[in-house]
DNA sequence: TACTGTGAAAGAATTCACAGCA
DNA sequence: TGCTGTGAATTCTTTCACAGTA
């Protein structure tokens, strides 16, 4: 794995918030390239993905140099290099289990079997849904977990179960060799060592906001709520 | 606003990581809770919350001293102080807009209208969903949109609309005086300053496990890819 | 004694500002 | 000339390690 070649690039080490940032200028350039557009400057493109131009170029520098001085970047070069970074030029199979209406919206999205993700399975515990056609696919019974992912090569599980069974669900599908997990439950899962897990939460989303909103009206307040803590416990 | 008290704490300074967490750590407070747990210690929460001691107390001490050296934090009054911090002691009316399986499992969605967040109404597009009842709550034509949000009071709108929609219902939005929007659309909205957006986006946090995913494989390879670019490109 | 709260150190991420190149 | 790519400066975040205290 040190077969190298020219292109200087930082050997395997791009930050971590350039990689969450990758995707939005992915989904910018595509905007870009469906009304024709072939080249794009870096403030262009930042303002499309709502940073600021500096940060745009620092990150697409981890990549490699793929600008053009004085003009600025190819649009379907640089969408191929990024989703190449990303990972996108190769299939993830992807496996759904929960599905209720979170999983439903999640297995009709539509950018999802597109670009480089392909739902292979809808499971859930439910046997009244079992059978039921979802987006061109028949839910299966979560008894077939580890067979399904076995046998579609699931390399990525999203779980869209209720917060108790999430664990469990995690639980297994690690066990099965999974080793990438997109939990929308809102529970803390716990993995061992090398297993990735990203978090959707709304309501965490929502308490961000109102925190934000709170602070734009004044803040919270003073004395004033200490005394309503004494009588809210005293309830 | 600078009625200040005895209580020393960093004057509104809560650095935004530290914000985010706030919530992670308040599900676990109320998970403890609920186990009848009534005291915890630093180095307990955070593992309940996913992170590690030295952090989770920083955090805290952003928000005051509510611990005890020796003994810990007590639950319910770490869980009333973070509540107040976040502005989850008074209620925030929200609006959902875009019905689709999306918008139905955010209604449907049980920690939402608990904890300090009241949804107040359900709007779409298309007609033959208008007046259907879900969670409670008849859905309504978008064209209501400037009056629900000024006759609730709608303080933080979510929007789960199509991507095409979403910029133009964002706009209406925040014309009508909301300055919290939560977006599902897969798309950068623009609003002006003063307005705080906050982007739930499946893709992204696909395309995010994708990196790693291949990381662990080997990662991207070399001059191959180059050539398969090239070919690619000529098709 | 066993914990919290916090300065100080280390590490990441962002922004600045400009050299260098097409 | 008009842009990218990038060192250097700055700011934000995490971690360390221990003083202080119930």
């Amino acid at each position: 794995m040190t077969r190298r070649q020219n292109r200087s690039r930082a050997e395997r080490g791009i930050p971590e918030a350039t990689v969450a940032r990758l995707p939005v200028y992915l989904r910018a350039l595509h905007s870009l390239q469906d009304r024709g557009i072939a080249t794009v400057s870096s403030e262009e493109l930042a303002a499309a993905a709502g940073v600021n131009s500096a940060k745009l170029r620092k990150d697409l520098s981890h990549l490699g140099s793929y600008g053009t001085r004085g003009v600025g970047y190819e649009v379907e070069y640089l969408i191929y290099q990024i989703s190449r970074e990303l990972g996108l030029t190769q299939d993830w199979v992807v496996a759904i289990i929960g599905v209720g209406n979170l999983g439903r919206a999640l297995a009709g999205y539509g950018g999802f079997a597109s670009r480089g993700f392909r739902m292979a399975s809808l499971l859930d515990a439910d046997p009244r849904l079992v059978g039921e056609r979802i987006a061109g696919i028949d839910v299966e019974h979560i008894d077939r977990l580890e067979t399904v992912i076995a046998e579609h090569g699931v390399s990525i599980a999203v779980i869209a179960t209720p917060a108790v069974a999430a664990q469990e669900v995690c639980d297994r599908v690690v066990a099965s060799g999974v080793t990438s997990v997109l939990n929308f439950a809102p529970i803390v899962l716990s993995v061992p060592d090398g297993v990735d897990v990203r978090k959707v939460d709304l309501s965490i989303e929502l308490q961000i906001l109102a925190f934000h909103e709170q602070r734009k009206a004044g803040g919270p307040m003073g004395e004033q709520v200490e005394r309503e803590y004494v009588e809210a416990v005293e309830l």
